[in-house]
DNA sequence: CTGTTAGCGCCTTCAT
DNA sequence: ATGAAGGCGCTAACAG
């Protein structure tokens, strides 16, 4: 079919179809109060019978505001990052905003996304997501000419971002002091990478809290108890099979995430290791399926820190001088049914 | 801090800075050729003195294009859609398009959608997953002034509009006579509400697969097998605790997806009904998920459907007047463990 | 090869 | 209350 598609009408159109200027059309558009209730009612007529849609994009030039947020999200499969992604969805469907998404699986579009994103020309604002900026990034980001709002990013300088984030010391702490006071003593961590180059800091955090809680406890950390690697069910798998094939192998494993958690749930069932009879985990975030698994785990918002970036952010672009603000999400131990004293088999 | 943001350099800065012509810098930023080494290798170097990011708006406005591809999407939360997405988003990734994300929850928010956003000034191409137009959306659609691509919307009247879709007929048929193969004649159906004011399509085509499969065995339908609600693990679970407190109760229910497979799951649990030597359970994605719960399942290709989708799209874009396509994509049952013959019990 | 200029569609003073 | 005109930043003829 050769349709040719019609051009779509302008303000123009509509204006000298009604008989009335521009201006009027436009103040119409955009409720002003400035018109006499006759002309608008008018002018809405012309408007629907031309099925006239103002140009975001002319707007957006003109006004020099896109009506646009912008997040910036890495790795945008994972369960946790999803989770935040519906809160910010969510928080937004009723403001004004549109929303664009920049994955990130590299580091050089971390970086390019970094520097061009936080543009006015782009985006009103942006949501980083479990992104710490590079230290060099900060100064940049700082000086950006739009509010910026981190979710997630825990670093000492970002001290003067305005960012809402969970304490992954005090969350990895609790969940290894559950399973010392369970009794167990030998306790594994299963993790990410420490150092990555995207700057997580998840998985390092969480290992001052798992360190702190065996240092409290009087139980020497030792390095082979902690493995890292690739983030992943199956990686997690495979670190839970050399873990589990130690000499001395730990009665219990802590994971970084639910989804690792799951991995070394599959070890388990691998090596025919009861949970929790033989070997406890607890996980970390609570995402959906972690109840139905019943897995133990820490309870991170998620979900409410999608929501409560949004709600930070747009204070922020309603009250563009605002200080900034650092909000502490807690977390909360959930004792599901992978956790249990370890049995004495000594 | 009272750092007044500098505004951002416009082409203009550069070209008078580096004592060129506005034009000269603008094709140095959209690579023409028609530009000499030594002025390009200039201006690329005052363009990064001054920090110099060309504005989208004003390159939209201009072009009359705006680099971006909208995804309207429902209940952008279910895991099959998310899949979609995360295969929109990977074959996305590497063309110069933006993505921004339209989520829809209620029927206001579809219409607009399907009103607004297939709009040149808002989107170069969009991709609708998972929402049948109504029947009187469909000529808008197809006057549309930008491309549009269906993914997973199976509809009779569409058969003008270029889409990738799934058999569902058939994958339920498949998933139907797996059961019956196994021995099963009591066979459950658990899904959404079939007519909803989203016209969501999978519920009501694998509603017909199911009864073919039965009506090709001989065995006779029988309503009260049939059980349908909001989507939704809990509300499977519920539906599953009805059908399994039914004096003659199903030996094996079909679930519309993994999800709601997975509250049947849960019901056949607080039940203490055995899976599956009591009771055979099948789904219908094969989300991640389903794999680690040992889910028997109809795999759908949820990743492709978006990746075929946006090429579909962007081979669209590079080629406007090309005929409407439809892409079926392929179902395959997935045997795992909660399907078995029936117990012989009666 | 490069500069000048006229739009792209809308918003916003500034007059009236 | 309304209209005319300038400008937002960039692209694309059109001249040189």
């Amino acid at each position: 079919m050769e349709t040719v598609p019609k051009k779509p009408a302008t303000i123009r159109d509509v204006a000298s179809r009604a008989g009335v200027g521009v201006a009027t059309v436009s103040r119409v558009i955009n409720d002003s109060p400035l018109v006499s209730p006759a002309t608008r009612s008018h002018v809405l007529n012309v408007i629907a019978e031309l099925d006239f849609v103002p140009s975001t994009s002319a707007r957006r030039l003109s006004l020099g505001r896109t009506m646009t947020i912008a997040v910036i999200a890495p790795f945008f499969t994972r369960p946790s990052v999803m989770e935040r992604l519906r809160g910010i969805k969510e928080s937004l469907a009723n403001s004004r905003y549109d929303l664009t998404l920049y994955n990130v699986e590299t580091i050089e579009r971390r970086d390019a996304c970094m520097r061009d994103v936080p543009r006015r020309e782009r985006a009103d604002g942006v949501l980083i997501i479990s992104l710490s900026p590079q230290d060099a990034d900060i100064p940049v980001l700082q000086q950006a000419d739009v509010p910026i709002i981190l979710i997630d990013a825990n670093h000492a300088c970002l001290s003067s971002m305005t960012r809402v984030i969970v304490d992954d010391v005090a969350g990895a702490r609790a969940a290894t002091q559950h399973l010392i006071e369970l009794g167990h003593r030998r306790i594994g961590y299963v993790s990410d990478f420490i150092e990555t180059p995207f700057n997580f800091t998840s998985s390092r955090y969480r290992l001052q809290g798992y360190r702190q809680a065996l240092d409290e406890a009087g139980i020497s950390f030792r390095p082979q108890y902690h493995l890292q690697g690739e983030h992943g069910r199956n990686q997690a798998r495979q670190m839970a099979h050399a873990l589990l094939s130690l000499p001395e192998r730990p009665t219990a494993i802590f994971a970084a995430s639910d989804t690792q958690a799951f991995g070394v749930m599959e070890a388990a069932r691998d090596l025919q290791i009861r949970v929790p009879e033989e070997l406890s985990i607890i996980g970390y975030d609570d995402i959906e399926v972690a109840e139905y698994l019943n897995l133990t785990t820490i309870r991170q918002l998620l979900y409410e820190s999608g929501n409560r970036g949004v709600s930070l952010l747009l204070n922020r672009l309603a009250n563009m001088q605002a200080e900034p603000v650092v909000e502490v999400l807690p977390t909360e131990l959930i004792v599901r049914r992978t956790t249990a004293p370890p049995m004495h088999e000594f």
